[in-house]
DNA sequence: ACCTATTTATAACT
DNA sequence: TAGTTATAAATAGGT
């Protein structure tokens, strides 16, 4: 944008890249501004100048916010969990909360694609990891699919009894009224957001910069 | 930018938003890096979109400071819960054990940061975060098969419970809702969206930024 | 997703 | 750091 064709590396003369970085950084924080407004957008923005000086934006002119909100996000609450288990010992949900994690796990590995990295090996060394432990975490779902039935079985003779002793002179069968309502959790959300799992980010395929 | 002059507010058209948001979005990004790169400047940004998606571009050390106080923020939280659980012991605790694992694992790959070579301190934690899971999700499993054998015997035990009963005529029915506490939320359905059974993520696959 | 008329950003210069 | 201007880049609306 401008007289000239961008070389995307470092400006090396001193000036140019000191007036670059102050007129880009306006412009940065400007779209960080439009797009919050024009998309309803929650936007926070860093920019520390090389020398350290600290400029940003954000919506809601609260940056606390939305590192609160980014904290959150791939971290699902654990408390209710936890409460849930000791109550129940109901499994089957933790272990859903477990997959959760791997999943957003799995996300997040995918997605700095445009920090290329020459070392791969280490990087290597993890993924196998963490597709070894996705393996591991498959045979747990089957083992939990087998706990859960055994689970069911096991109430419904426990209603069996139930109906037994309402069919043998019971009076007071208040108490049992309708207790067998299995609560089924409508897991369903899922907002198919696009999150771009391809190989090229759009913004990296090379149009003009080079 | 573009064939029409554009008005500093919210975009009314679901459609229209939707797009705009995608295409600006790229376009933050790509001068978020731009200027990092050219101006040798920190940049952290987070876009969430109007759904709570999160879209982010990060240089390496600027994370760092966002981290430190993530940790502060999330320290608090893991500790509870992990006081909480520690009381039950056994395999609850144990999973306690490995859920903290996968939290300080999701921490670290949150963050674009870990990607950068330099840090090969990191990258070793987390090659030891993911050993140790792997170790847990092993015992997890373990666990489970337990748990499935006790349960079978315990749903034989209520059957004689309730030969018992049948047996000696029984006028009180309280202990026999008991057991129907337990909800069984069999989750069959699986979302088969992320499953990657490949080694190597998107990402690894060289593509150069020139 | 792709196209392109237009607007917008900005590099070089003052 | 602040304008000016030629030009590159982004993108709104359409396909």
């Amino acid at each position: 944008m401008g007289r000239g064709r961008v070389q995307l590396k470092r400006i090396e003369n001193k000036i140019n890249r000191q007036v670059t970085f102050s007129k880009r950084r306006s412009g940065l924080l400007k779209k960080a501004h439009e797009i919050s407004v024009l998309c309803d957008a929650q936007v926070a923005l860093m920019v520390f100048s090389s020398k350290g000086k600290l400029f940003e934006y954000a919506t809601e002119s609260c940056m606390e916010r939305i590192l609160e909100r980014y904290e959150r996000y791939s971290f699902t609450e654990i408390q209710c969990a936890t409460d849930e288990i000791q109550q129940n010992g109901n499994w089957t949900w933790e272990h859903a909360k477990l997959k959760t994690r791997m999943e957003t796990l799995q996300r997040n590995l995918r997605y700095p694609q445009w920090l290329q990295i020459s070392n791969t090996f280490k990087n290597q060394l993890m993924v196998e990891s963490i597709s070894e432990l996705q393996k591991k975490d498959k045979e747990l779902q089957e083992q939990n699919n087998i706990l859960a039935k055994k689970l069911k079985e096991k109430e419904k003779t426990n209603v069996e009894q139930a109906h037994w002793q309402l069919n043998n002179n019971c009076q007071d069968s208040s108490s049992m009224l309708l207790p067998l309502n299995i609560s089924s959790n409508g897991r369903e959300k899922e907002d198919k957001e696009t999150t771009n799992s391809g190989v090229l980010l759009p913004w990296m395929i090379r149009h003009h910069l080079e």
